[in-house]
DNA sequence: CTGAATAAATGACCATGGTCAATTATAATA
DNA sequence: TATTATAATTGACCATGGTCATTTATTCAG
């Protein structure tokens, strides 16, 4: 059985998320270093590790939170209609992740941690986002707005597939002049979706 | 003007792939070292970062080639029917790619560097396979097997999308009992191409 | 053939993430 | 409170990828 966490380990952990959000704020994803954040908290680097397993792990609780907070936004507003609005209503989280490589890549590669550490952020926040899309479906395939031969869950598992590949696809040429990931995303929801 | 290199740099960047690949084949892409191949291939570290930049540029042109193999085999073959004949075609691609999460990344990684370094072969690999389904899609259209409402490329991009899809979900959970991946892809072609 | 100009290779050095035996703080027990 | 057990933290140390001023080999003009 293992004990509940004392208050100062508590505490240190707070720190280091902090100190660590403030230099994301400040100079980005990939300028973050571990020294500098250990440093900054005040306490020794094996004590960061013996938090978070190594730079991912504090990464994706911070990363983890974000994305969370924009699915939250995005099911808090009344279900889209249609695959356009779909697309829109995920704009602001696809403008968030394709800011950075580093952000996409570590959500993609956390996304399927399901089974063990289910208390992952990234993983909990993948498998709500899958819900949300299916509950969208299943009350525009209710609404007649689009084909119902189809499970609901299978259709936002192919969202969910074709949403990595517009990011993905992002990231092509240093982002040279291409639309914004959730107008690429339209004709890809429409085509999957309608008909 | 850059001149052509000179013999001894050849044979020298010869050597590094060829000791690069026999670790590979050894020990898997994970547990290679660059410290390895240089000490085996009995040239210094920098020479290494001269030729391929970083160890991920070795790894490309080393996976790249492999890729371009599979790809170059499963357009040798006439052309697939059906969803389900594609995937299967795919076969030995995906397996070849879900072996190691690590080719996985990197093949993702590189996928988009369109525009600059078209020499590179991982990017020359993905523009010859859409290429590749979009010819047997058009095919498939001109059969009547599949739907022909759609631009060839397009849906090609799409198979693309669910073929990342089904490998990024093969590395859930360890590789916890799941279908090989060219299965798990069926259901999402047949969604997509049919009707 | 000789010397300048360029290509190629070298290896000491750095940056950064990560480990772990030893130490210190806190909680539990007598 | 004194003693012991466990949680938490520490920081010297390691592993590995990557840099770059310097040295060595090759080419080419005269």
């Amino acid at each position: 059985m293992t004990r509940a966490p004392q208050k100062r380990r508590l505490e240190t952990r707070a720190k280091l998320l902090s100190v660590a959000e403030d230099l994301i704020d400040a100079n980005g994803v990939s300028a973050l270093r571990v020294e500098d954040v250990v440093a900054r908290a005040g306490v020794a680097k094996g004590t960061f590790f013996s938090h978070f397993g190594d730079k991912d792990g504090l990464l994706a609780v911070i990363l983890g939170g974000q994305v969370m907070r924009h699915i939250e936004d995005m099911d808090a507003a009344p279900a889209p209609n249609t695959p356009a609005e779909i697309a829109q209503r995920l704009s602001p989280l696809l403008d968030f992740i394709s800011q950075d490589r580093m952000i996409f890549d570590l959500l993609l590669r956390y996304s399927g941690t399901t089974g063990a550490e289910v208390d992952e952020v990234v993983t909990q926040g993948f498998l709500r986002q899958i819900s949300m899309f299916t509950g969208w479906i299943s009350q525009m395939q209710a609404a007649g707005t689009l084909r119902g031969d189809a499970n609901p869950e299978f259709l936002a598992e192919g969202i969910q597939a074709f949403l990595n590949h517009v990011l993905a696809t992002s990231f092509c040429m240093e982002h040279g002049d291409l639309p914004p990931p959730a107008e690429a995303l339209v004709p890809y929801l429409e085509q999957w979706l309608l008909t």
